[in-house]
DNA sequence: TATGAATGAGTATTCATTCAT
DNA sequence: TATGAATGAATACTCATTCAT
């Protein structure tokens, strides 16, 4: 599978690692208090000085970082977009076929339980740039983008590859990345977001989520 | 099943219920041209001005008839909260058990059909109210409070009559609703909001859907 | 003394006198409502709608009875000023110089005591006419015209009379009556605005006041 | 005459002292503005705006540097009411009672004199400071603290000092003091506020005035 | 690099007043 | 006479951004 083709990853890659790029202390607490606020009350609804003021800066030492605020959301979502789909980047990730996942299964709950500590480590950062997306065009094409081009097209390519070996049905690769998103994201939501203070068993909750995928909710044939 | 304990239920039936309240005319432009913004921009980036610009009105007029701009977007969240959970409401609901579903299927596939319905009817609505739910704690309780009393209460005592006879598995009754919960939202969120030009076969994609919650994405021991 | 040269009097007559100009129940409740919020904040600080809402009526009705806001002002500070003065107003008032004062200590205990009483139950109307009449050029106009005209040549006419009888001391009489003026008022700011709680004796406390202003604080030659 | 009890003082002497904390240009042409238009039609009827024009500033400076409209209303009415009551601060006042004077007249001419001065020096902040008293509880309980607290008991025990050494007649301290005070404010607003255009004699009057608290308008046991 | 005073356009909200009912 | 919906100008205050230091 040649990468050429594909101007994002060069950029994405870089995004998707990028510890950071020579950082002041200043900006990190910037970067700290910006994070902090965006998550608590939205993008729109905070300004710069409650910003500057949670940083301990002066309002203007913002703006010699960050040319204007949504620069700033920018450098926070645009980053945290890339990490998001960084898994499905890396290059070993167009081995899976053949390794080293035998099994389905494998390959879920690997996705799954990563995917789990990746949203519980950065719950904020997440829910700063699912609630901003929807009203930053550039946001949205850029995740648009790496969603469809990176993730779909190589998850599609490990479900036909287990379809052909008869461990998936056959229905369109789509429909079975939903699916799995769907209960995968259910799952996630649910700890992280909903009641990230209610304590659980995270393998046993990856397992029952996979078996549920697996087999669906209906006891016939389970044994079979 | 006596509701009379749960003080919830008059004033959600009458919010579900409530065509409106006499409206001006103004009125009604007001609500509209709200409606419009708020789910373009979200609630913090939308200005009276600009909605009373949409509307054709004086901005002065929106005052008259929403105390504050928080006043009018709670008058568009809260009615549409409670018309979410609506059906879960409906006192026939509760005689579910007996009828008029004998199976599993037809209750998640009426519910299914209904909500997705519902939500492409309602789209902006719902998109609003999820918008801003997190960052207001009045809606996040009603909501919460709605979700858990009213519609997790009623749907578990029909997963535990289901699984009582033998069509689900055993399995904590929230397990088997997240699982339904989130295949129908991946698939409402797909069709609604994330490809709405997108024609789909409705009946079709309910269908498919229901099939791997009921038997999964595995060919184990689908024909037994 | 022929009035005929002062067109001041017609109108200040007829405004001290007139009890009301027949006048709605609603108005009635506006005027009091009016009269309590413009003393408790101040007419700028007073809204109509604030005004309207404590009478019991629309907001509108308030402009039925008065073109404008300062209208309404107007209607309360001017009969107000006139009744300030309307002692010295009384035809009778004249005739003080044969009767029925022989000696100035009586004719000074009788407007004390008269203007005392008078602005306590006025009070919160004279509280409105103090603090409007230096923004409001007609009603510092009216009072000044009303002070100067009326009120300082009646009593200056006094005031010589006993200075030619030797009760009062050779000196303008104008010292003279800012005397007793700043005496009167400073007793009658203190017991009706300063400390209205507090209770006194209102002969004694007149008797000591004239007693200061006939012979001042020193006890030399009080009983030659 | 220990003032360790009062901790009014230490508050109330670097009001009164304080010429000002380090001030930008702009913030004193703030100022400046504020003061003139306050005094000119009252500070609700004053809009920010008209303060920023006239102060040739733009309107979001003075919020930088008073968070409200109120706060400039504080900054301004506050230290002159400390700087009213200032000379009874000092510390030389405490010893009044054995120098420099010897009679009261030499004691109440010295007031007089000064605070004439001081009036008219600071006529415009003077009349804000009444008018906006009795609206503005915070205004109100420190004048009337400082008055009551030091003020009032100060002078008591110079009148105290007075009447045991019989130069003033047996009376209620308090009702000599207002007598004065009645006297003299008459004298200041009608100099300072009523007339002010018109020129007089300063030492003439107060001394006049003086003679009139003394032996009042009687001519009786005037040479005695 | 960092500051914070300064800006002026923009914000939500209130206002006195009008007018059709 | 009385209402209250409607207005649009005005209000106090906030905002993101600039710039001299």
């Amino acid at each position: 599978m040649s990468e050429t083709k594909e101007p994002w990853l060069g950029e994405l890659l870089r995004l998707a690692e990028a510890e950071d790029p020579v950082k002041t202390v200043k900006q990190g607490k910037i970067l700290e208090a910006a994070i902090e606020i965006f998550s608590e009350k939205g993008y729109a609804a905070t300004s710069t000085s409650e910003i500057a003021q949670r940083a301990g800066v002066a309002e203007g030492t913002i703006f010699r970082h960050y040319k204007t605020k949504k620069d700033l959301l920018l450098s926070i979502a645009g980053p945290i977009a890339a990490k998001m789909v960084a898994p499905f980047l890396m290059r070993e990730f167009a081995k899976i076929i053949d390794f080293p996942y035998n099994w389905v299964e494998d390959f879920f709950r690997s996705i799954a339980k990563d995917r789990l500590i990746f949203a519980r480590q950065n719950a904020k950062l997440i829910k700063i740039l699912l609630h901003e997306v929807p009203f930053h065009p550039e946001l949205l094409e850029q995740l648009k983008g790496m969603l469809t081009h990176i993730v779909f097209h190589r998850i599609e390519k490990v479900v036909l590859h287990f379809q052909a070996q008869g461990q998936v049905i056959e229905a369109p690769p789509w429909r079975i990345m939903r699916s799995a998103a769907s209960l995968f994201i259910g799952m996630i939501v649910t700890h992280v977001f909903l009641v990230p203070e209610h304590p659980f068993d995270e393998d046993e909750e990856v397992e029952r989520t996979l078996d549920i995928l697996m087999h669906g909710i209906s006891p016939a044939g389970r044994n079979a």
